[in-house]
DNA sequence: TTGTATGCGTTATCAG
DNA sequence: CTGATAACGCATACAA
């Protein structure tokens, strides 16, 4: 009852012709007079028939769609990224099935799982801080899915990769503040285990020796969830805060990680920049309307999901199988105090 | 070769049975013997069986999938909604597909034949400011597909809507402003046609008259897009600085038109809320980190998309139609200078 | 209790 | 050029 669609074989009850002369007409094929295919065409056209892409799917094992998996969507880096993916998807005529891990890896799974067995032609992913075993990601790769990583990719999985230069955008933050006159520079570093936190801690560990500085161990903390959890935050910030040599200035390398910083050092009374130096990895609105406006680094996300869904259509579309993948490395911006002061 | 998953008949095979058996023994029919049962159960569970999707989808024609329609998922009360939604989805076994309009009608009824053809079980949506004409809409409903709609909701059909009292909110709002002495206070609106809109516009109209103030309706500024395009926010701004009873307050009735004109009046130098009070619609991050803190007006939106989504689980699982269908009126939170300071 | 046949909408193969 | 038939994976009415 629910939307009756028009079927071909309604088309072809109409016609009084055959189910299949009325696909070839509609495929267009070379084996089908002119008239006949006009007039299933006109006909097609007339009653608004369009194609039941299930059956499609079950014969053709392909859906045209394709699984994207993300730890949150209500996050301004991730969500902008989807734009992209779902901007360059939608003029492809692919539709994007979107699922969140929420950081864990049994989600993770589930999703994928669930993505696979709905048959989508490819996945781009964002791996969950928990996940520490990639061997389904692994198989499922190795049984021929394409999978395009983004952000937090993964090493041991040969494929097309999405990045920024962390590194770069650590390390160009860092420098930044030491150029201002930071000496005692911590890190609040994401989960250990993600590719994102071990870029953005060695460009840290870099600008502090090129500059001549000392990398104080204790000024790294990590924060297994992120900065999602407030409390982890504002104990990793105590800590800081209580270190023998108190740390003049952060560098926060996730979003999340930033903006409770930020709002930590608020309530504790503690000034930005003049009190505390602060730069982080951020995405959120309105940072360059703080006052004074906090200094982030930028990711290209919008452009990162259409570069990675351009890679992923290649992959789906191509018919051999492909071997010489590509890591795209994007620029970070660095903004500071609201006026970018370097790209690329 | 992709994902060779195992079938209904490899099983059959394997254990020497006929599918018709193996399909029931794994839906647990009655009228298969236990010892059976367990046979093909553990047998499945061993090599991990997973019923097609798409098979199922074509042959029961629903899909354990639901639609969404936003506007934009990069903009943070739809992404907040997305995120409630997904979550009572996933616990109830559905998958969701979103699509976003991006404000264009065609754009939505193209998503809209799309995941109607997709055989998803039911729509959850916010309409387009763009839409004129919800005849579409009307007869898939007519046509038994079950929809919801939040936030931006369509009088015409008979359903379930979940919207916050954003004739409350816009009231409070613009009554707090008075009793902060501001006398001539605008209000930035969003498409004329959206429900949203009306109710928002209705609000601030009744608190001004309420408070014996007289609306001049040349304080009331259109935007068709909502806030999305800089220039027609800078073009309403300019409008009514020029206007001869100047406003010394607005009320901005979107989310990016509140951070728009946050964004245009710091650049003309204009102090909010010194030199301008400003009360917007908005559930961006941020604004109570900002100085001095933005006062806004916060749609509870995790929870609509909870709400949303229950309801619409309901539609579909009913045996019966409905024919009674509630609107459901959540709360706004006026949140001022960071603070809140009234809630439902 | 189990098996056989049919159909969901489509396309590919094989006959005419 | 066109038509009949099988198949994709599953569930079910009907047989046995």
């Amino acid at each position: 009852m629910k939307f009756e669609a028009v079927t071909i074989k309604d088309i072809a009850k109409a016609l009084g012709l055959s189910t299949s002369t009325v696909s070839r007409a509609l495929r267009d094929s070379y084996e089908i007079s002119q008239e006949t295919k006009k007039l299933v065409l006109d006909y097609a056209a007339r009653i608004n028939y369009h194609p039941n892409p299930i059956a499609l799917s079950l014969k053709e094992r392909r859906s045209r769609s394709i699984g994207v998996i993300v730890s949150e969507i209500a996050n301004s880096f991730f969500s902008q990224t989807i734009n992209g993916i779902e901007s360059i998807a939608y003029n492809n005529g692919y539709n994007v099935i979107i699922s969140q891990s929420r950081e864990s890896a049994d989600r993770e799974m589930l999703n994928l799982q669930y993505l696979t067995s709905r048959s989508v032609d490819g996945l781009i992913v964002s791996v969950a801080t928990e996940t520490r075993d990639f061997s389904f990601f692994k198989e499922l790769h190795d049984r021929g899915m394409p999978i395009v990583f983004f952000d937090r990719v993964v090493d041991v999985i040969q494929t097309h990769k999405v990045i920024v230069d962390n590194y770069k955008g650590a390390y160009d933050a860092t420098l930044h503040l030491v150029q201002n006159g930071y000496r005692r520079i911590a890190n609040m570093v994401n989960a250990a285990g993600l590719s994102i936190s071990k870029e953005r801690l060695a460009g840290y560990r870099a600008a502090l020796e090129d500059s001549g500085l000392v990398v104080n161990e204790n000024h790294i903390k990590y924060c297994q969830h992120g900065g999602m959890i407030v409390a982890e935050v504002e104990d990793a910030l105590n800590e800081l805060l209580a270190e023998g040599e108190r740390p003049d200035a952060i560098i926060a390398s996730a979003d999340k990680l930033t903006t409770n910083c930020l709002r930590l050092l608020k309530a504790k009374g503690l000034k930005v920049p003049d009190d505390m130096g602060l730069i982080g990895f951020s995405n959120t609105d309105l940072t360059e309307l703080l006052d004074p406006p906090l200094s982030v680094i930028k990711q290209p996300a919008f452009e990162m999901g259409e570069i990675a869904t351009g890679l992923l259509l290649q992959l789906i579309e191509s018919k051999r199988p492909v071997t010489d993948f590509e890591t795209r490395v994007l620029g970070t911006e660095l903004i500071i105090r609201g006026s970018s002061v370097d790209n690329r």
